[in-house]
DNA sequence: ACCTGAACACCGTTCAAGT
DNA sequence: ACCTGAACACCGTTCAAGT
């Protein structure tokens, strides 16, 4: 995990994690089967994380407030660690650490009235949340790289785009930044959250 | 992508791609600067028949309906392409070809009198929805692997996951199949859409 | 302009051999 | 039990050399 924050998920190989323990690539393998193993340790851990970050969160009055403070602790977890949303994208195998908090978030729907089947729903309607962060076909380091072919890209295609140029315009008047950097990903995430538990809520038996 | 499709994204490698067109894999230097722009352009393909799918939707009574459709279409090519959302959450630089799909919901929004500031929310919230997927901490692949291990995990867990265990049991009865396999993922992608655009109906000025 | 062969640095992984 | 060295098959990529 540290190699991973340092440099990314594509750093972590057998022989630099072998180095950084002072130990050849190859004596890994007496304590893994293959890379993958090691993968799925790493989400492991990090699961671990948010399962004691969410633990950690006061009960808060009534389901929406405390499912929200949860989902908002897992994303303080998961912004330490921006290679997660994709590495877990890549997994074939199912992490067993999340079963634990997945158990109490239906714990505190079903106390709210919630039955088995829409909070079964609800779980999928979650998505990622739960993990604090939401995959969006523009991800977060997406802005940052070729800036001034990105800028004249679109406004030549500006006219092509009118509605995105629009909205870029009338976003942009509350805000002294007119790129793309305006978006506010913490107020986008509770924005979408509260959708959800608003429509959650209206559907409780 | 026929690589891709076929047998994932891993097995498109430099050397295949070569050996499948019948040309040495430096040859391919000569037209990409390096793999990564490869790749992208595999995204923005599947994005152009995202693109086209939707355009042939043909135009339904008001803009849910006709957001709802689009994005089943979406989902529809998705599912020809299972190994596209690991891939997208890979990427850093922005797939262009997604600017137009992105502007025709804008369009369809305002013209149903949302604001641009809930409708940029509103982008925001449908997160790789519009693509025709949502990212799940259990992906669809998961439950194929080790079947046996897992039951027998889940088995072991019953006592101390007593909502997952009885959310289960309570699903268990309206179907034959008593494994994770229940999931209708088609129908969940459904009510969790039918979920987000009941809340931003509500929100329309 | 388009393609190639040889080479480089880096992977994951196997296996027989060391202590 | 734990680690290693050498080797294998595979990567992406560079570059000088071919036509």
């Amino acid at each position: 995990m540290a190699l991973c924050d340092a440099e990314g998920v594509a750093a972590l190989t057998m022989r630099r994690l072998g180095a950084a323990l002072g130990v050849e690539a190859m004596s890994l393998y007496h304590y893994l089967p293959a890379k993958e193993a090691l993968l799925d340790g790493v989400v492991e851990t990090v699961f671990a994380e948010i399962d004691a970050a969410v633990t950690d969160v006061e009960p808060a009055d009534g389901w929406r407030a405390r499912i929200r403070e949860q989902f908002l602790a897992a994303r303080r977890v998961m912004l330490r660690h921006p290679w997660m949303p994709p590495l877990l994208a890549s997994r074939t195998s199912v992490p067993p650490n999340l079963f634990f908090y997945y158990d109490a978030i239906l714990r505190t729907m079903v106390e709210a009235g919630f039955s088995y089947h829409i909070a079964h729903r609800a779980l999928h309607a979650f998505g990622s949340m739960p993990l604090g962060f939401v995959q969006e076909p523009f991800g977060p380091a997406m802005t940052s790289e070729d800036d001034d072919a990105f800028e004249e890209h679109m406004a030549a295609l500006a006219q092509s785009l009118p509605h995105l140029t629009a909205m870029m315009e009338s976003e942009a008047h509350d805000t002294d930044d007119p790129t793309m950097g305006w978006c506010d990903s913490q107020v986008e995430f509770e924005f979408t959250l509260d959708l959800l538990l608003d429509g959650l809520d209206r559907l409780r038996g």
